[in-house]
DNA sequence: CTTAATCCCGACTATTTTAGTCAAGTATTA
DNA sequence: TAATACTTGACTAAAATAGTCGGGATTAAG
């Protein structure tokens, strides 16, 4: 389990999509303008988010993205995971480094707590995430200021 | 908050150097040695550790790095924030870029939830997690291995 | 049917971070 | 004094981040 920027960018654009998604499909250009993250990296983001049926698309004039699922049944860490698929953690990650059989057991020493964390956010649904007061208000705000510009 | 594979050599290192400190201070290159981490590396990431109070040393032979607080007393966050000291996050984070004033609150709306993950971690001593019981087997394993070496 | 909005895809790139190496110190103890 | 071990700084290769660019494919509306 990792946490960088980049799954920080999913979290926030999968947010704004649930909040926004009531009047149909929300699309990528809407979401980059309201949490500023530049269109083709959104595209990006959302290519594996749909590779990981999170959402799913609507193509045309019109179109976007939708949640696949309700987002009471979306946790964080789905999207996290979804972004950041391809984790080959450098040092001794896969019994070739450090010759001998258990010479090297630093994945296993993390692992333990990395678990620990990844069934914290496994807990955290979206749902969850939007019913937080400051994100609301957040959220609002956002709209407000989308609205008069 | 950010989890990194640097964060995760840093946590490992000192939970190394926690389960090793009964007879004086732990050189790095028993560290290095034990979890496969380059020393040069190490040494990187005790001056943080260092510079941040949770480690102190001691120089000349026989010498190494020890605790400075107890192991109840150090959070996994504590070691974590050490390392990742300066985290200048990408995208709108000082209000410089989207100018206007509110335009873009990503920053706002992860901030919520990093906090929570925060505070989960903060809530995680270093004693605690020596305590869980595949911790303490895969050090006892790493020790067999260093003694029989 | 054409046009425009929108997703889709691949190649390319600048910057930053990671994970080191290397070399020259300084302090301490045996 | 010599060996041990920490300390610091400069440098570097490789990867990840956060994009850009340019072209498609689909489809709703006019």
């Amino acid at each position: 389990m990792r946490l960088t920027t980049k799954g920080r960018y999913a979290v926030t654009a999968v947010l704004d999509l649930a909040f926004h998604q009531g009047k149909g499909p929300v699309s990528l250009a809407a979401i980059s303008e309201r949490q500023c993250i530049s269109l083709s990296y959104l595209e990006q983001l959302f290519a594996k988010l749909r590779r990981n049926d999170i959402v799913s698309s609507t193509r045309g004039p019109g179109g976007g993205y939708s949640l696949q699922r309700n987002a009471a049944e979306i946790s964080v860490s789905d999207i996290i995971l979804a972004v950041d698929e391809s984790v080959k953690m450098a040092g001794c990650g896969d019994s070739d480094a450090c010759d001998g059989d258990y010479q090297c057991l630093t994945h296993d020493l993390w692992q333990e707590l990395s678990n620990e964390i990844r069934e914290f956010l496994d807990g955290i649904s979206l749902a969850e995430v939007m019913t937080n007061q400051k994100v609301k208000e957040v959220s609002i705000r956002q709209d407000a200021v989308s609205a008069s510009a």
